[in-house]
DNA sequence: ATGTCAGGACTCGTATACGATTCCTATAAT
DNA sequence: ATTATAGGAATCGTATACGAGTCCTGACAT
């Protein structure tokens, strides 16, 4: 763990100090300041947060399940490599579920579902960092499968997004990434608008598709 | 947790302490052992496997992040309820996810895999308890989506399918529940030995959907 | 008899402590 | 000079201990 990613180690939302240390490590993982394969010391995040072990364990006990680190018997714990296959992988899942609850929503969206997901649209559009842009485009496209009524898959879709919000920051940064989101952004609302669902689907898993192609046409050259 | 559920706390296959209750206490819930709702007393798992309660938290974090138990704060952990319309989406989703796995893997499929398919859909057949069956189940199913070479795709397919375990195994208790599933199962391989990766992805969902309902037929008058 | 409040028992959440295992380093032998 | 080995430092995994908060019970007032 490098000194620059913990340079504010508040309690932040989380009610419970291990929830506090939970959102902190993720997020830590998610900005990339702890890289692939890093060691995180149990004692050093502890004297960081002026606490003992204990809830530090738990909060990476989680972030074993979500599949952020790994446990290694009595060598600790370790951020969990992503491989390239595995980051296709995942892409391809949103691709199949977004397009699905996307296909759900549509034909139940009503004005104000519309304006919502247009409201966040133009946010994301003019959203300064790639802080920013990561949360207005997880909100843009969850507005759009509220409307489903399964808030499982919702959840689903939302914890696999947590999941690669590393890579789609990389690739929201990569110079074309935010301007052809955006176009397609606006297309999906255009279908969703016209109650499209085939359309709004189709449009969804390829937008993911797509992004999916950018990125790795980027990974092979440099990790951030 | 009741005296029954808990006649063998052995360590298990698990490598570390806190694992073996993992595992353990996740199969007092699958297999109907512990409610919904029920709370699960730290001290008393403690106790019962002789070690302390910290091992006993980190299990229950895990389970926290499965979504198989909720911790309430300063007032402990309770089996988490999983609502009936919960359970109708995760089959949908699982319908939805296999439906694409199984599309991906039949045009990969050799005669190996149709093979061990086959045997697996044999031994469900004769299979005699409903842990076996549940078992069985499982591994006809995933040795279906191997040739997908997609890992993570069967790995998230696994999670929901373990959420699902408890209900699973209702509705392969239900009278007409096993012979159906078997049928259909036939009718799977049927569709993968033919290549006909279409056909196989639709009776896929149409199975999974298919339990679902006659679960849902069941469900409202009582609960395991 | 019923509602309210105080006191105690219980459970949780976390700090501290300690044995076990692993990793690093310095020394010695070939 | 290079390799093997022994000893120490560091880290992990878990037991024990204790304050904080919650729930239950029983006495008291109305």
């Amino acid at each position: 763990m490098t000194t620059q990613s913990l340079i504010k180690p508040e309690p932040e939302a989380g009610s419970s100090t291990a929830d506090a240390i939970l959102n902190y490590i993720r997020g830590a993982i998610a900005d990339g300041s702890l890289n692939d394969g890093e060691p995180i010391r149990q004692d050093e995040v502890a004297r960081r947060f002026n606490v003992s072990k204990i809830p530090v364990r738990e909060a990476l006990k989680r972030l074993e399940a979500e599949g952020f680190v790994a446990f290694i018997p009595n060598r600790g714990v370790v951020v969990r490599a992503v491989s390239d296959p595995e980051i296709a992988q995942i892409f391809e899942t949103r691709a199949i579920l977004e397009s699905n609850a996307i296909g759900f929503s549509v034909p139940m969206m009503t004005a104000e579902s519309l304006a919502r997901a247009s409201a966040c649209c133009a946010a994301f559009d003019e959203a300064g960092d790639v802080a920013q842009w990561s949360a207005l485009n997880w909100q843009f496209h969850s507005s759009l499968y509220l409307d489903a009524q399964r808030p499982y898959l919702v959840e689903l879709i939302r914890t696999i997004n947590v999941r690669l919000e590393r890579y789609l920051r990389i690739q929201l940064t990569l110079s074309v990434g935010k301007g052809i989101a955006n176009e397609e952004h606006h297309a999906i609302l255009d279908a969703c608008r016209a109650g499209d669902a085939g359309l709004a689907s189709r449009l969804t898993y390829d937008h993911i598709m797509g992004a999916n192609k950018s990125l790795h046409r980027f990974l092979p050259g440099a990790r951030f």
